[in-house]
Parts: C-alpha cells; sequence; structure tokens
DNA sequence: AATAGCCGTTGCGAACTACGCAACGTGAGG
DNA sequence: CCTCACGTTGCGTAGTTCGCAACGGCTATT
C-alpha cells in the first residue's frame, strides 16, 4: 500500500534482531544504499531509529518510549498490577497477563520467576493459540460461531507430544475450560514447563484478559501446579474486581 | 526526507496518546483521509497498529514486541537485572537502570516501589539532563571537551527551586559527581522526590549505565537517603561485576 | 607513506508512487 | 424513510522518492 513505509516497517523489524549496517539494510529490503540511507534518517529524526557509532543502526528510545506508553494505557495492565505481584511474590513463579486483540493473543505483562530456573517470555510478544493456557482461557470466552472460525483456521503444529494438534479436541477443550473457569497447558507448548491460567473477567463479565502461572516441571509435577489453581484464581478474582466486575452471589 | 514514513510516524506518536479514528488522525497530519487510511493500513500489516471496533485506530501488539526485544538485547539490562531487584527488594523503593546513547539519557529498566507512594516514570522516556542524578552520572563520565559542549547547548529549565540552572554550575556539579563516583537529585527534578544515582561500569572501566533509586521526601530526609549510599553503591559494583568491570587492588 | 577498499553521503533527472478528489457503501439515529 | 457520519474505492495527476554515479572520509594493508 504504502510502499516507503512498508520498506521502514521491514527495517525496523530487522534492527529488533540486532545492530546492522546501512549495506545490511539495504540488501534486507532490496534498494539501493541511499534510499535505505533516506528511510533511516526519518525513522532517526523520530527516534525510532539511533546511530551506534558510525556504522551501526539500532532501534531508538520513541519505540520503547510509545511501546511502554500504550502498554500503560491499557487498563487491565494497571488494575491487574497489584494482584500479579502478589501472586508472583507469593509463590516465585512466572505469572503472565495476556489478552486477546484482533485475533491474537499477546502478552502484556510478565513477572519473572524469582527461581534460578525460568522460561523465557517476552511482554508483547504473540502467545500460539493452540497450546497455551492463556489463549485457552481467552478464547474459550468468544462466541461458538467465533471460536468454530478460529479452531478451523489453526495450523497445529505439534510443538511436543501433548500438543493438541486438530480443532475438534481444540473446540472440546475450549468447553472444558469456560465450563472449569481455568485452562491447564500440561506441556503442550514446551516440554519442560507446564502452565495453568484463569480469566480476569470485566463489569460486564466478559473476559479482558487473562493471567497464567508458567512452572517448570523439574520444579513441581502436574498436580502439585494444580494444587495453587485456588491461589490463582483468587489473584485473577482480585483481579476482575479491580477491572469492575462484581462477583455474584 | 520521506514523506509518507514522516506521516506515519507521527502517527503512531499520536496513537501513544490513546485510540483515534481516521478523520482524527488524518487531521493531525493534514491529510486527506484517504491517504490517513493507507497509510494506516500499512501499519496494520505490520502489526504497528490494529483495529480497535470499527473506528478506532491503536497501536500493535508489533510495537510492543519491538521494543520489548530490543530493550532484552541490551546487555546491561540483562546484566544488572539481579542486583537491582534485590536493591528494590530490600528497600522498597524505586530503582531505576538508564543509559546515554545518541545524546540522550533514557530509562532502559525500572522496579517499582513497594510503598504506596510512588513516582511516576516509564521504561523508553528520555530523562532531562541537567536535573536528574542518572543524566549526572552518565556525562560525568564523557570527555571534558564533549560535557562543556553538551552543557552549553541545554536549556536549564527550572523545574524546582533546587534545580541547576546555568552550564558553569552543572560543569562543576558534574566534576563533584566524577570525584565523588556517585551522583545527588535534591528535589531538582520534582519537588517532593529526591534520588541518588551511581554508576555502572564495564570491562574498560566506562560508564555503561546508572542504577539510581528515586525516594519521596516525606518517606525519607536527605540524610536518611545518602544514607542508603553504600548499599546503592554496593548494588552498582555487583551490576558492574556483571558487565565484565574487575574491581582493582 | 602511499594506496586500495569499504562505507556513508550528495545531487540530479526520471519514473513511479502516493496524493487528493469525488463518488459510493454502510450503519446509526431521528 | 431519510439524513448524516464515517470508512472505502478508483482514477488521473503531480510531486515524491528512487537508482545512479561520483565524492569523501576512514581503516587496514603492503
Amino acid at each position: 500500500m504504502s510502499q516507503s513505509l512498508d520498506r521502514a516497517l521491514t527495517l525496523m523489524g530487522e534492527l529488533a534482531k540486532g545492530a546492522r549496517t546501512l549495506d545490511e539494510l539495504s540488501a534486507v529490503i532490496g534498494v539501493h544504499k541511499s534510499t535505505a540511507l533516506r528511510l533511516l534518517r526519518t525513522l532517526e529524526s523520530h527516534h525510532f531509529v539511533r546511530r551506534d557509532g558510525v556504522h551501526h543502526y539500532r532501534l531508538g528510545a520513541a519505540l520503547f518510549d510509545l511501546a511502554n506508553r500504550a502498554l500503560e494505557e491499557r487498563d487491565v495492565r494497571r488494575a491487574a498490577e497489584n494482584a500479579l505481584r502478589d501472586l508472583n511474590a507469593r509463590l516465585g513463579y512466572t505469572v503472565h497477563l495476556a489478552s486477546y486483540e484482533g485475533g491474537e493473543v499477546i502478552y502484556i505483562d510478565k513477572y519473572d520467576s524469582t527461581h534460578p530456573m525460568r522460561m523465557y517470555s517476552r511482554i508483547g510478544r504473540r502467545a500460539p493459540l493452540h497450546c497455551t493456557a492463556v489463549a485457552k482461557v481467552l478464547l474459550s470466552d468468544l462466541p461458538e460461531p467465533r471460536r468454530r472460525e478460529i479452531a478451523e483456521s489453526l495450523d497445529y503444529p505439534p510443538l511436543t507430544a501433548n500438543t493438541i494438534t486438530t480443532p475438534a479436541a481444540y473446540l472440546a477443550e475450549l468447553d472444558r475450560v469456560r465450563e472449569r473457569g481455568y485452562a491447564v497447558d500440561n506441556a503442550e507448548h514446551e516440554d519442560f514447563i507446564h502452565c495453568i491460567a484463569a480469566p480476569i473477567r470485566g463489569a460486564r463479565g466478559e473476559v479482558v484478559a487473562a493471567v497464567s502461572m508458567s512452572v517448570p516441571k523439574v520444579l513441581l509435577d502436574f498436580d502439585g501446579l494444580l494444587g495453587h489453581l485456588p491461589d490463582l484464581r483468587a489473584t485473577a478474582r482480585a483481579a476482575s474486581v479491580e477491572c469492575g466486575w462484581t462477583p455474584r452471589d
């Protein structure tokens, strides 16, 4: 649609991987150096890119600024903050906050494990829909036709032996999640990690986000993990209240 | 330099303030709706922007992803993580990590205060150079001509009664910081907050970042704050070791 | 010390991209 | 049922952006 913008955005994607030189960057988007230079200059003037030494370009401060400003704007994030921090401090495991938007599930906050062994994750990352507990929680609240539509459009790459690989199985799983009020990922995404998640609800009872707790299997077996469900659900409930949800009798 | 890119970046800046409609956005950059639409579509295809309902645009996941990926890439950040988290957990005050790059001081990490009263800050934000402890620490390590050049180019807006307002005073302050090995901001930036900062050094002894601790004056008087200096400096030293610095004799 | 090679930078003319216009489609509200 | 508001589309033109080629600064090499 807009060629130069498209190229510039691609450049930023490349720069996210690390510092690059002008030649490398122009090669990536397949244009002459001078063209890449012009784009980089514009990006630089907005602080989206900065020069690192003479020969390298890196992502700049504006990007961090924008991203964090936008993240802060999310009411859920602020509302859930205390409950999540508390859970993390109490149990010491990695806690994530995720939300569903524009067909994707993205992590919007995280509290790292205090244990030496941790899972790798990142705010802003997109979570795979078929094998994460947060995605199950978020999708389980969508209306049935939409759920079916999504379930049938997924690819179901089998990431571990436990990964769900068919739309039918996934839809059944979503029903289970909806009924139980929580979701699990029993090493469906990564072999050594399992995970439980619960919904955070807004004023009208709709699911606005999902909290999850991820634990390496070596630290806690599956039953042990499920033992923390009451605590996780209490956390989700506390966050829900902050989001305007009112417990019904 | 590149008109359409320039416009698109401006749009993103606007969107950081909150969701906007197409008309609002086209007005901001002074173009026809159709033009703004094309830009937004391109941004959307890269996930930098997403539609919120039918009538609103918001910043998208790619932005968060890029920003956090780039932040993680910073070795200092990862290296200093444990030491900073520890200091924050032990004292409970807000801890910041900042670095100097491209003529600016930006916050690259923070650990929020556990006290109910906190200062407002944000990762990615640019810190004013003349009135923050982190900036003083970072600038104090630059070679003398560069320091002078910067000191003379600043504006020195007086944000509080204590703000330094002249190049001469600022240069003298930098000398003091360099000599002492730490910097203070005695309510020079915000009336109710004071702050101490110390340098984190790399393998060659150069200052690679600055740690600071910010405390509301109502919680601790200035002498009390200075009492935490040994702790802050120990933290900075631990982080420096992680960055490859070796304590001399 | 001289030279070659690498990388970023600049000015220019040509071509294509992206612009504004105007008309259409859709949904909400009166 | 009509009107209004907003997003969307196709099109011709003009202005922006592109690639080229030459320049200049820097480093490494012999």
